[in-house]
DNA sequence: AGCACGCCGACT
DNA sequence: GTCGGCGTGCTC
């Protein structure tokens, strides 16, 4: 059931149920039953002849919705592991592991579906054909363009019945049954005709270290920028195609672009499933059906698609292993990469992890040997890594946020028609308004939290919660006109530019600029054609696109990651630089990177620079050694909030004290920390507090996690606050 | 999480 | 007299 209870229910079979049925009862299956005042879809996790439910209070379920499970044995069994690990309610986690139509109950889609296509009379129209009825002909042209149609396409393309009868009795249309597609690319000319291209020593050494065999393996493949992990995983999927057996990809959330999937089409022949956010319920419910059936031979997919079940699965690539993307933020709060190689060790396959900024966790692993480490090293066609420069800005003049030796570079590129990006991580016009008379600063109501100033739209907005106000033009408090603007976002930036560069195009991308469906295509459009221009914008730019003729990379402050409250700040600042970095430039035309810092004698940042990004992580991990932090030790965050002020402390400490009569935190060798305020107390209304459990094994982390929950599920303020547990934080905030 | 039941304030 | 506010408690 959907429901945050750890318990399970049980019910009596269904009143019109057969014997027949009745042996065909496996745990997995959709049951429809009444819960409470409801009537809910939950999944049968098992048979019993008793239950220790007085049996007063026994009801009989409503129907069995399958006749096949749609949770296999392992799924179930990897869900119950998952609910287990992460201290989530089992039915929850079953939801999150299947379509949102199957989770609300809906039958499973006959994959067999009536579609049309062109007879060999119809195929052998001329050009222009059926002029004299605009309506057929449009049929014509949109059956020549697609190969087939179903119902949805003719009634998105405005075309009646009447019409396509028309051409079906006149032989030119014909009817088939056809095996419902789940949604890809458009089928193309050149679909699975692309040959694999020639690797280079190290890429050959990396294919052939993988096993496509029935046995778990993790690797880590580890190629800078541009050094063709894509090609390396389609050659490998293309060895467990060869063995009949299914791929699962797992991609960061944006990273899906149309080329990626192009790519894929264009290599292999055979049926490719996608599961992303873009997807409508049904599109997503057929995606998992063909997964699930074994029509689908790639499944290519973001967070959830960890959970699609596969006939005959022979290989897992999880690829930009460190995005963070892969960990679930809210309620089921699991990581995507955790959990597929987890399913990899029960299922028995190989699993890979890509990228060219691993997390400190996985470097860790591939050091102990837990992975084999694949190095890719060089570039396609000898391109050279970029060169970086630290621009020392203490006490240099600025406008604007950009040194004067930074604007320098950047004309020097634009005269020389190159292209530039700049990278601020941070969006809106300024991140503070502060009156220069009076010192008032612009606070949201909601959160301890300044308001951003968002200079086009007139708005002070904040980034944490919904809230906006206008922006006025004087100071509330004491009415002086005198409003000072502390530091810059995208949209100044943006304005500065185009005052120092006004015969060059500023292109701003960041999630304001960005908002419809199509923007950013269009916007990237521009850059695409070569002209010279300066590219600004946030984090969006360092994924998934590649800008060829970049040649420099402008970054306008290094400092906030060094120095963040966070202890994964420096390793997200790192992995950001490096893939920003990896944006720009091409074989003839090397990029450079300049990073603007107040401490340019700091050893992680010169450690980076310098050395990039393997020493970098080494010195990271020497830092978290020291500190017993991941991936040396463990982490577990209860995070709890509510509208009163007190209540979210109160609890925690209850759960600290509770734990500690029983002498448990000192047995099991593991550390709390707080109750403490969240890094931001106030956000949305809502009062937040946190408590850290550090241990040094996972054993231990979890037994004394499993003992704080069960103390705060008894507590009083356990359902009037709202609380949760994160296993393996990635975000402490 | 939902959803109903319950017990107190401002309305036709 | 009721409509409805959200506190409290339960779901086999």
């Amino acid at each position: 059931m959907p429901t945050p209870l750890k318990r399970s229910f049980d019910y009596l079979l269904p009143l019109d149920i057969t014997d027949l049925a009745i042996n065909d009862l496996k745990p997995g299956l959709r049951v429809l039953a009444p819960f409470g005042h409801r009537q809910l879809t939950g999944i049968l996790l098992e048979v019993k002849n008793s239950s220790d439910v007085p049996a007063a209070k026994l009801k009989p379920a409503i129907q069995i919705l399958d006749s096949d499970p749609v949770f296999s044995p392992q799924m179930l069994e990897l869900c119950r592991w998952a609910a287990n690990y992460y201290q989530h309610a089992l039915g929850d986690v079953l939801s999150n592991a299947i379509p949102a139509l199957l989770r609300k109950g809906h039958e499973l889609i006959d994959q067999k579906e009536t579609r049309w296509r062109l007879s060999t009379e119809g195929k052998g129209l001329p050009e222009g054909a059926l002029k004299r009825a605009a309506k057929q002909a449009q049929l014509l042209t949109l059956l020549q363009q697609r190969t087939s149609i179903n119902t949805t396409d003719l009634s998105t393309s405005g075309v009646s019945r009447t019409i396509l009868n028309a051409l079906i009795k006149k032989d030119l249309v014909e009817k088939f049954a056809s095996e419902a597609a789940a949604p890809t690319s458009p089928n193309n000319e050149s679909d699975g005709t692309e040959e694999p291209l020639v690797l280079n020593e190290e890429q050959r050494i990396a294919l052939n270290s993988v096993n496509i065999q029935k046995r778990y393996q993790c690797y880590l493949l580890d190629g800078v920028t541009g050094s063709g992990k894509t090609e390396v995983y389609l050659q490998l999927i293309a060895k467990c195609l060869e063995k009949d057996r299914q791929t699962l990809v797992l991609i960061p959330e944006i990273g899906l672009t149309p080329q990626t999937v192009s790519r894929f089409r264009r290599r292999f022949n055979c049926h490719i499933a996608l599961l992303h956010s873009g997807l409508t319920d049904r599109e997503r419910l057929l995606s998992w059906q063909s997964a699930k059936s074994g029509q689908a031979k790639i499944i290519i997919g973001t967070r959830s698609a960890v959970f699609t079940q596969m006939g005959n699965i022979g290989l897992i690539i999880i690829d930009e292993e460190h995005d963070s993307s892969f960990k679930q933020q809210d309620g089921f709060r699991y990581s995507a990469r955790d959990i597929a190689i987890k399913r990899a060790h029960q299922l028995r396959c190989p699993i890979i992890l890509g990228s060219a900024t691993p997390s400190l966790e996985t470097l860790h692993n591939a050091q102990q040997s837990r992975y084999q480490h694949l190095h890719l090293t060089q570039r396609a066609a000898n391109a050279k890594p970029p060169l970086y420069e630290l621009l020392d800005i203490r006490n240099a003049p600025m406008d604007e946020g950009f040194s004067s030796a930074l604007l320098a570079a950047i004309k020097k590129e634009i005269t020389a028609g190159n292209q530039v990006l700049v990278f601020i991580n941070r969006r809106g016009f300024s991140p503070m308004l502060m009156c220069h008379d009076c010192g008032y600063v612009a606070q949201c109501h909601h959160c301890d939290a300044r308001m951003t100033v968002h200079f086009q739209q007139g708005m002070l907005r904040c980034h944490h919660c919904e809230g906006q106000e206008k922006l006025l033009g004087f100071c509330p408090d004491c009415n002086s006109r005198q409003l000072d603007f502390r530091g810059s976002g995208t949209e100044r930036s943006e304005q500065a530019l185009n005052r120092l560069f006004p015969n060059t195009q500023v292109i701003r991308i960041d999630r304001d600029t960005t908002s419809r469906k199509l923007a950013m295509q269009e916007l990237l459009e521009n850059v695409h054609e070569g002209t010279p221009c300066i590219l600004v914008g946030t984090q969006m730019l360092a994924k998934g696109h590649h800008f060829p003729d970049v040649t420099l990379v402008a970054v306008i402050d290094a400092d906030g990651g060094l120095f963040s409250t966070d202890f994964r700040g420096p390793e997200k600042m790192g992995q950001l630089l490096i893939q920003v970095a990896g944006r720009a430039g091409r074989a003839s035309k090397p990029g450079k990177v300049m990073i603007q810092t107040h401490h340019p004698e700091h050893p992680l940042i010169n450690s980076l620079v310098n050395n990039h990004y393997h020493s970098y992580a080494n010195q990271l991990l020497e830092e978290r050694k020291v500190s017993g932090l991941p991936p040396f030790g463990h982490l577990a965050l209860i995070r709890a909030e509510s509208s009163n002020p007190q209540q979210p402390e109160e609890f925690l400490r209850a759960l600290r004290s509770g734990i500690e009569t029983n002498g448990q935190t000192v047995d099991s060798g593991s550390r709390l920390f707080g109750p403490l305020p969240a890094p931001m107390a106030r956000r949305a209304g809502f009062f937040r507090a946190q408590l850290l459990l550090q241990a040094d094994r996972r054993k231990n982390l979890h037994q004394c996690l499993k003992a704080l929950c069960n103390i705060g599920e008894q507590h009083t303020l356990a359902n009037k606050i709202r609380w949760s547990v994160d296993v393996d934080p990635i975000d402490m905030h």
